[in-house]
DNA sequence: TCATTTGTAACTATAATGGTTACAAATGAG
DNA sequence: CTCATTTGTAACCATTATAGTTACAAATGA
Protein backbone atom coordinates (compact mmCIF):
# COMPACT_ATOMS: atom_id res chain seq x y z
CA UNK A 1 0.00 0.00 0.00
CA UNK A 2 0.96 3.57 -1.11
CA UNK A 3 1.31 5.48 2.12
CA UNK A 4 -0.90 8.08 3.39
CA UNK A 5 1.00 11.32 2.55
CA UNK A 6 -0.30 10.95 -1.40
CA UNK A 7 -4.22 11.47 0.03
CA UNK A 8 -2.91 13.60 2.55
CA UNK A 9 -1.19 16.23 0.15
CA UNK A 10 -4.29 15.74 -2.10
CA UNK A 11 -6.47 16.83 1.14
CA UNK A 12 -4.12 19.77 1.87
CA UNK A 13 -4.31 21.18 -1.83
CA UNK A 14 -7.88 21.14 -1.45
CA UNK A 15 -8.31 22.94 1.76
CA UNK A 16 -6.15 25.67 0.50
CA UNK A 17 -7.61 25.85 -2.79
CA UNK A 18 -11.24 25.93 -0.76
CA UNK A 19 -10.15 28.41 1.47
CA UNK A 20 -8.47 30.48 -1.07
CA UNK A 21 -10.11 33.97 1.09
CA UNK A 22 -9.21 32.79 4.19
CA UNK A 23 -5.55 31.53 5.50
CA UNK A 24 -4.44 28.06 5.57
CA UNK A 25 -2.15 27.57 8.21
CA UNK A 26 -0.78 24.19 9.08
CA UNK A 27 -2.47 24.29 12.04
CA UNK A 28 -5.82 24.86 10.21
CA UNK A 29 -4.81 22.86 7.76
CA UNK A 30 -3.98 20.00 10.75
CA UNK A 31 -7.44 20.53 12.37
CA UNK A 32 -8.92 19.41 9.44
CA UNK A 33 -6.59 16.44 8.44
CA UNK A 34 -6.80 14.98 11.96
CA UNK A 35 -3.04 15.25 12.23
CA UNK A 36 -0.38 16.78 13.99
CA UNK A 37 0.72 20.76 12.05
CA UNK A 38 4.50 19.25 11.37
CA UNK A 39 2.76 16.07 9.27
CA UNK A 40 1.55 19.45 7.04
CA UNK A 41 4.60 21.02 7.40
CA UNK A 42 6.62 18.04 5.92
CA UNK A 43 4.42 17.44 3.56
CA UNK A 44 4.02 21.09 2.58
CA UNK A 45 7.61 21.45 2.19
CA UNK A 46 7.35 18.40 -0.05
CA UNK A 47 4.95 20.66 -2.54
CA UNK A 48 6.98 23.71 -2.56
CA UNK A 49 9.77 22.14 -3.94
CA UNK A 50 7.56 20.77 -7.00
CA UNK A 51 6.41 23.82 -7.01
CA UNK A 52 2.55 23.47 -6.11
CA UNK A 53 2.15 26.12 -3.19
CA UNK A 54 4.11 29.03 -2.24
CA UNK A 55 4.52 30.04 1.88
CA UNK A 56 7.29 30.02 4.23
CA UNK A 57 8.49 31.44 7.64
CA UNK A 58 6.93 34.55 8.98
CA UNK A 59 4.01 33.98 6.26
CA UNK A 60 1.42 32.50 7.70
CA UNK A 61 -0.34 30.04 5.67
CA UNK A 62 0.19 28.70 2.26
CA UNK A 63 -1.28 29.39 -1.11
CA UNK A 64 -1.76 27.90 -4.93
CA UNK A 65 1.17 28.60 -7.61
CA UNK A 66 -1.06 27.41 -10.08
CA UNK A 67 -5.07 27.15 -10.74
CA UNK A 68 -6.61 23.99 -9.51
CA UNK A 69 -7.37 23.11 -13.03
CA UNK A 70 -3.41 22.88 -13.70
CA UNK A 71 -2.44 20.78 -11.32
CA UNK A 72 -2.56 17.18 -11.98
CA UNK A 73 -2.95 13.93 -9.69
CA UNK A 74 0.07 12.72 -10.85
CA UNK A 75 1.66 16.28 -10.39
CA UNK A 76 0.73 15.68 -6.59
CA UNK A 77 1.71 12.00 -6.46
CA UNK A 78 5.52 12.79 -8.06
CA UNK A 79 6.02 15.54 -5.48
CA UNK A 80 5.09 13.29 -2.75
CA UNK A 81 7.00 10.27 -4.30
CA UNK A 82 10.18 10.89 -5.67
CA UNK A 83 11.69 8.80 -7.56
CA UNK A 84 10.62 5.87 -6.05
CA UNK A 85 9.18 2.86 -8.03
CA UNK A 86 5.86 1.62 -7.48
CA UNK A 87 6.32 -1.86 -7.36
CA UNK A 88 9.69 -3.30 -5.32
CA UNK A 89 11.73 -5.98 -6.89
CA UNK A 90 13.63 -8.10 -5.35
CA UNK A 91 17.53 -7.65 -5.15
CA UNK A 92 19.57 -10.20 -5.60
CA UNK A 93 18.25 -13.34 -7.17
CA UNK A 94 21.00 -16.09 -8.59
CA UNK A 95 22.77 -14.70 -11.56
CA UNK A 96 23.61 -18.90 -12.41
CA UNK A 97 20.11 -19.78 -12.96
CA UNK A 98 18.60 -19.05 -16.54
CA UNK A 99 15.84 -17.18 -14.58
CA UNK A 100 17.55 -15.47 -12.17
CA UNK A 101 19.87 -13.90 -14.53
CA UNK A 102 17.27 -12.31 -16.61
CA UNK A 103 13.77 -11.69 -14.50
CA UNK A 104 14.90 -8.72 -12.85
CA UNK A 105 14.28 -7.15 -16.32
CA UNK A 106 11.45 -8.90 -17.12
CA UNK A 107 9.89 -7.81 -14.36
CA UNK A 108 11.13 -4.39 -14.70
CA UNK A 109 9.61 -4.40 -18.64
CA UNK A 110 6.24 -5.51 -17.43
CA UNK A 111 5.70 -3.39 -13.69
CA UNK A 112 6.91 -0.28 -15.42
CA UNK A 113 4.22 -1.15 -18.17
CA UNK A 114 1.69 -1.10 -15.11
CA UNK A 115 2.95 1.53 -13.27
CA UNK A 116 2.58 4.44 -16.48
CA UNK A 117 -0.89 3.05 -16.37
CA UNK A 118 -1.35 4.11 -13.39
CA UNK A 119 0.04 7.21 -13.90
CA UNK A 120 -1.67 7.88 -16.91
CA UNK A 121 -4.89 8.12 -15.11
CA UNK A 122 -3.54 10.37 -12.38
CA UNK A 123 -2.18 13.00 -15.09
CA UNK A 124 -5.89 12.54 -16.42
CA UNK A 125 -7.39 13.92 -13.14
CA UNK A 126 -6.77 16.98 -11.64
CA UNK A 127 -7.21 19.24 -8.30
CA UNK A 128 -10.10 20.97 -9.87
CA UNK A 129 -11.82 16.92 -10.09
CA UNK A 130 -11.18 16.46 -6.76
CA UNK A 131 -12.95 20.11 -5.36
CA UNK A 132 -15.99 19.34 -7.80
CA UNK A 133 -16.64 15.88 -5.74
CA UNK A 134 -16.17 17.57 -2.61
CA UNK A 135 -19.72 18.57 -2.04
CA UNK A 136 -20.90 14.95 -2.72
CA UNK B 1 6.45 1.07 -2.70
CA UNK B 2 4.59 -2.67 -3.01
CA UNK B 3 6.87 -5.14 -1.28
CA UNK B 4 8.74 -7.85 -3.09
CA UNK B 5 6.02 -10.67 -3.02
CA UNK B 6 4.51 -9.88 -5.79
CA UNK B 7 7.92 -9.79 -7.88
CA UNK B 8 9.15 -12.98 -6.14
CA UNK B 9 5.73 -14.82 -6.58
CA UNK B 10 6.70 -14.42 -10.69
CA UNK B 11 9.87 -15.66 -10.28
CA UNK B 12 8.44 -18.49 -8.54
CA UNK B 13 6.34 -19.13 -10.91
CA UNK B 14 8.41 -18.82 -13.80
CA UNK B 15 10.53 -21.33 -12.42
CA UNK B 16 7.87 -24.12 -11.68
CA UNK B 17 7.41 -23.52 -15.64
CA UNK B 18 10.53 -23.27 -16.76
CA UNK B 19 11.35 -26.22 -14.91
CA UNK B 20 8.08 -28.12 -16.07
CA UNK B 21 10.43 -31.70 -16.36
CA UNK B 22 12.51 -31.08 -13.28
CA UNK B 23 11.35 -30.95 -9.65
CA UNK B 24 10.85 -27.34 -8.28
CA UNK B 25 11.15 -27.47 -4.83
CA UNK B 26 11.16 -24.74 -2.16
CA UNK B 27 14.82 -25.07 -1.82
CA UNK B 28 15.69 -25.00 -5.36
CA UNK B 29 13.46 -21.87 -5.93
CA UNK B 30 14.89 -20.24 -2.84
CA UNK B 31 18.11 -20.30 -4.73
CA UNK B 32 16.94 -19.03 -7.85
CA UNK B 33 15.31 -16.16 -5.57
CA UNK B 34 17.92 -16.36 -3.45
CA UNK B 35 16.05 -16.28 0.11
CA UNK B 36 14.73 -18.62 2.53
CA UNK B 37 12.88 -21.88 1.40
CA UNK B 38 10.39 -20.85 4.08
CA UNK B 39 9.96 -17.50 2.32
CA UNK B 40 8.95 -19.40 -1.27
CA UNK B 41 6.55 -21.46 0.95
CA UNK B 42 5.16 -19.19 2.24
CA UNK B 43 4.28 -17.43 -0.82
CA UNK B 44 3.63 -20.76 -2.14
CA UNK B 45 1.07 -20.92 0.11
CA UNK B 46 -0.60 -17.91 -1.06
CA UNK B 47 -0.57 -19.43 -4.72
CA UNK B 48 -2.10 -22.34 -4.10
CA UNK B 49 -5.03 -20.63 -2.20
CA UNK B 50 -5.22 -19.00 -5.46
CA UNK B 51 -5.59 -22.17 -7.36
CA UNK B 52 -1.99 -21.03 -9.45
CA UNK B 53 -0.19 -24.38 -8.31
CA UNK B 54 -0.56 -27.50 -6.37
CA UNK B 55 1.73 -29.23 -4.14
CA UNK B 56 1.99 -29.93 -0.41
CA UNK B 57 3.60 -31.64 2.31
CA UNK B 58 5.71 -35.12 1.13
CA UNK B 59 5.54 -34.24 -2.87
CA UNK B 60 8.63 -32.54 -3.38
CA UNK B 61 7.95 -29.38 -5.55
CA UNK B 62 5.23 -27.22 -6.73
CA UNK B 63 3.95 -27.34 -10.20
CA UNK B 64 1.34 -25.07 -12.21
CA UNK B 65 -2.06 -25.74 -12.28
CA UNK B 66 -2.94 -23.36 -15.67
CA UNK B 67 -0.96 -22.81 -18.54
CA UNK B 68 1.71 -20.02 -18.50
CA UNK B 69 -0.72 -18.24 -20.93
CA UNK B 70 -3.34 -18.83 -19.02
CA UNK B 71 -2.07 -16.67 -15.97
CA UNK B 72 -2.24 -12.95 -15.44
CA UNK B 73 -0.23 -10.62 -13.82
CA UNK B 74 -3.21 -9.97 -12.24
CA UNK B 75 -3.93 -12.84 -10.63
CA UNK B 76 -0.69 -13.14 -9.58
CA UNK B 77 -0.84 -9.94 -7.87
CA UNK B 78 -4.22 -10.77 -6.37
CA UNK B 79 -3.33 -14.01 -4.97
CA UNK B 80 -0.56 -12.17 -2.86
CA UNK B 81 -1.71 -8.62 -2.28
CA UNK B 82 -5.09 -10.02 -0.92
CA UNK B 83 -8.15 -7.52 -1.24
CA UNK B 84 -5.62 -4.15 -0.09
CA UNK B 85 -6.07 -1.48 -1.73
CA UNK B 86 -3.22 0.36 -3.55
CA UNK B 87 -3.45 4.06 -1.71
CA UNK B 88 -4.09 4.34 1.89
CA UNK B 89 -6.35 7.07 2.53
CA UNK B 90 -5.95 9.19 5.77
CA UNK B 91 -8.82 7.67 8.19
CA UNK B 92 -10.05 10.35 10.43
CA UNK B 93 -10.63 13.89 8.67
CA UNK B 94 -12.61 16.18 10.44
CA UNK B 95 -16.45 15.86 9.78
CA UNK B 96 -16.79 19.26 10.88
CA UNK B 97 -14.63 20.58 8.03
CA UNK B 98 -16.60 20.91 4.69
CA UNK B 99 -13.41 19.43 2.90
CA UNK B 100 -12.66 16.79 5.42
CA UNK B 101 -16.38 15.53 5.38
CA UNK B 102 -16.14 14.47 2.31
CA UNK B 103 -12.60 14.09 0.73
CA UNK B 104 -12.64 10.54 1.21
CA UNK B 105 -15.10 9.89 -0.78
CA UNK B 106 -13.04 12.24 -3.45
CA UNK B 107 -10.44 10.29 -3.10
CA UNK B 108 -12.06 7.18 -3.06
CA UNK B 109 -13.24 7.78 -6.44
CA UNK B 110 -10.36 9.10 -7.75
CA UNK B 111 -8.05 6.61 -6.40
CA UNK B 112 -10.23 3.21 -7.17
CA UNK B 113 -9.40 4.74 -11.03
CA UNK B 114 -5.82 4.88 -11.02
CA UNK B 115 -5.72 1.43 -9.17
CA UNK B 116 -7.91 -0.33 -11.88
CA UNK B 117 -5.69 1.03 -14.60
CA UNK B 118 -2.95 -0.54 -12.88
CA UNK B 119 -4.66 -3.84 -12.58
CA UNK B 120 -6.11 -3.36 -16.34
CA UNK B 121 -2.70 -2.93 -17.32
CA UNK B 122 -1.92 -6.06 -14.83
CA UNK B 123 -4.34 -8.59 -16.75
CA UNK B 124 -3.17 -7.32 -20.22
CA UNK B 125 0.24 -9.70 -19.18
CA UNK B 126 0.77 -12.89 -18.50
CA UNK B 127 2.81 -15.12 -17.65
CA UNK B 128 3.82 -16.87 -20.44
CA UNK B 129 4.92 -12.76 -21.46
CA UNK B 130 7.26 -12.44 -18.74
CA UNK B 131 9.01 -16.12 -19.99
CA UNK B 132 9.28 -15.08 -23.64
CA UNK B 133 11.39 -11.89 -21.99
CA UNK B 134 13.57 -14.21 -20.00
CA UNK B 135 16.36 -14.84 -23.01
CA UNK B 136 17.09 -11.17 -23.15
C1' DT C 1 10.17 -47.45 8.24
C1' DC C 2 12.38 -43.45 7.22
C1' DA C 3 14.38 -39.71 4.50
C1' DT C 4 12.46 -35.86 2.25
C1' DT C 5 9.65 -32.01 1.83
C1' DT C 6 5.88 -28.86 2.79
C1' DG C 7 3.05 -25.88 6.21
C1' DT C 8 3.18 -22.90 9.72
C1' DA C 9 4.17 -20.88 14.14
C1' DA C 10 7.34 -18.04 16.44
C1' DC C 11 11.01 -15.02 16.81
C1' DT C 12 14.26 -11.43 15.04
C1' DA C 13 16.39 -7.36 12.74
C1' DT C 14 15.52 -3.68 9.85
C1' DA C 15 13.08 -0.04 7.80
C1' DA C 16 9.13 2.96 6.91
C1' DT C 17 5.55 5.58 8.72
C1' DG C 18 3.21 8.96 11.27
C1' DG C 19 3.11 11.53 15.52
C1' DT C 20 5.44 14.52 18.79
C1' DT C 21 8.56 17.96 21.04
C1' DA C 22 11.74 21.46 20.50
C1' DC C 23 13.72 25.33 18.63
C1' DA C 24 15.91 28.42 15.15
C1' DA C 25 14.65 31.65 11.53
C1' DA C 26 11.65 34.69 9.11
C1' DT C 27 7.99 37.92 8.88
C1' DG C 28 4.81 41.58 9.73
C1' DA C 29 1.85 44.08 13.03
C1' DG C 30 2.06 47.37 16.51
C1' DC D 1 12.42 48.10 16.94
C1' DT D 2 10.01 44.51 19.42
C1' DC D 3 7.46 40.68 19.75
C1' DA D 4 3.85 37.35 18.75
C1' DT D 5 3.06 34.23 15.10
C1' DT D 6 4.22 30.82 11.94
C1' DT D 7 7.15 27.93 9.09
C1' DG D 8 11.28 24.60 8.52
C1' DT D 9 13.57 20.98 10.24
C1' DA D 10 16.05 18.05 13.35
C1' DA D 11 15.45 14.57 16.65
C1' DC D 12 13.11 11.12 18.90
C1' DC D 13 9.42 7.61 19.64
C1' DA D 14 5.84 3.96 19.00
C1' DT D 15 3.83 1.14 15.76
C1' DT D 16 3.75 -1.71 11.90
C1' DA D 17 5.31 -4.23 7.79
C1' DT D 18 8.74 -6.86 5.78
C1' DA D 19 11.88 -10.45 5.00
C1' DG D 20 14.79 -13.76 7.06
C1' DT D 21 15.46 -17.55 10.27
C1' DT D 22 14.83 -21.64 13.37
C1' DA D 23 12.06 -25.26 14.70
C1' DC D 24 9.01 -28.84 14.25
C1' DA D 25 4.69 -31.36 13.09
C1' DA D 26 2.49 -33.65 9.24
C1' DA D 27 2.37 -35.88 4.92
C1' DT D 28 4.26 -38.66 1.35
C1' DG D 29 6.45 -42.24 -1.16
C1' DA D 30 10.57 -45.00 -1.81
Amino acid sequence: MINTRFSVAIHILSLIASEANRVATSDIIAGSVNTNPVVIRRIGSLLKKAQLIQGGPGVAGYSLVKQPEEITLLDIYKAVTDEKELFAIHEKPNPNCDVGKSIQTALDISLTRAQLAMEQELAKQTLQDIIEHLTD
